[in-house]
DNA sequence: TCGAAAACTTGACGCAGATCAAAGAGGGAG
DNA sequence: CTCCCTCTTTGATCTGCGTCAAGTTTTCGA
């Protein structure tokens, strides 16, 4: 069995608390999610759900990655979203799934029963406000990807994809040293994420890492030596280049 | 100048009363948006704000069709959204636009300023519930035009257009004649939310009349022939064949 | 009504990235 | 340790769509 209910940890000392869903929630709230709230734990490569597949709960990633993935009927994939920890899993007024979703590593979920959830939604504005800014940052994310999809090159589709991991992974940069970053995904389900093939996204890996760009401690570990190059190669508007 | 101020109709009397932000509203939340709305019109072409601006407003779709596009440095434009009558422009707790958008045909928006539609929005729960309702709507919009634009071939997206086009305009079939319908973008725009060029759009057309699928009037109005043959053509799965 | 620009169609050709193929590199089970 | 399986890299070739180009149709202003 791929699903292992793990124990509980505190609201209080949970890693994500300020900035999932329950990033607005005051004590008194917090209490009463505290009550109903519940772990399941995926081990990387197992599904969480399939399309069509109705989901009893809703919930943040509170470790791991997850991916959300279409399927053609010939098999050609793509995926439409990445979460990773605070990102929330389900829609809240729709049990039935329009993708699968996929542990990428092993992943950890803090779960809510839809029910429940939804009423709480109902009545807690400092939880439906959260959902609706969630949603939209969401939906942002989606529109930036529409870009990368659309129009741009294979090289630009491969950069954006390293920026958004180090963006994301969001470490204090203590020192100039570079930073050690984790790939958490496979070249296929790279590729699936960027609408390329697996070649394509190993041969421009390969690119970047001979052009001084980055450099591969093993497959899944790298550093950014030169996030001015790397943002330039990402066919992203100028300024943001300093990204920390 | 582009924008005119059109003349006051009664919520009761909107053609988007009961598929818009307002839909679940009760006649005195209906009679708080009557006070406080206004309506705004742009002609074809004309744009209603810049990547960067700040819109003082949101609103609703009334009539026509605008479009929300990201333009990369060097021209390359990818469109991101298709605002048809009662869909939302504008995201509540951020002002500024994150893309450029353009009245395709002429337009008219009901709006809200933006700070009223705010307290609205955090005191009215059938406001915020059908907010977050469009807004993961609309997401699941954006993942299925993620595929499209990751994965689906010149065909299967021209096609995939036309069906999208076909189903909102959702007029009732009375009989088994074929329908009129409307292309309500250029070649150009068409392309630049389908991830191709100009060209390649135009050829996809000529090959979905020359098999018969659909057909022109003139430029912009067409019929579908065979919707079966159209969704085959899409890449879509199997079933919802029938879409009346 | 006419002229010119904008929108569209169609053809010829080239290339970025897909496909096909083969060989290395980890990593876990026994 | 070593075998085997999965993941990854790299090379050779192919192809769908982009690019460039020319011609046609429609629209619209004067």
């Amino acid at each position: 069995m791929n699903v292992v209910l793990t124990e509980r940890i505190k609201c209080n000392d949970c890693p994500i608390r300020h900035r999932a869903i329950c990033s607005s929630c005051d004590e008194t709230e917090l209490d009463t999610l505290e009550k109903v709230k519940y772990y399941k734990s995926f081990t990387a490569g197992s599904p969480i759900g399939y399309r069509g597949d109705s989901l009893g709960f809703v919930g943040s990633v509170v470790k791991g990655v997850a991916t959300l993935e279409k399927t053609m009927e010939d098999g050609r994939t793509q995926t439409v979203g990445l979460l990773l920890p605070s990102d929330f899993l389900g829609r809240p007024g729709r049990s039935t799934l329009d993708y699968d979703v996929t542990a990428s590593t092993d992943v950890t979920l803090c779960c809510f029963e839809r029910g429940p959830f939804e009423d709480l939604v109902g009545s807690t504005p400092n939880i439906s406000s959260r959902l609706i800014e969630m949603a939209l940052d969401e939906l942002d994310a989606a529109r930036d990807w529409m870009l990368l999809l659309g129009r741009k090159t294979a090289e630009e589709r491969v950069a954006s994809f390293i920026e958004m991991i180090a963006r994301r992974s969001h470490i204090e940069n203590t020192d100039d040293q570079p930073i050690k970053l984790v790939l958490p995904l496979t070249r296929e389900s790279i590729a699936n994420y960027l609408g390329l093939t697996l070649e394509t996204v190993s041969r421009q890996l390969s690119r970047l890492k001979s052009k001084g760009i980055i450099r591969f401690l093993d497959r899944r570990h790298f550093e950014v030596l030169d996030y001015q190059a790397l943002h330039a190669s990402s066919g992203d508007d100028a300024d943001g280049g300093m990204i920390f």
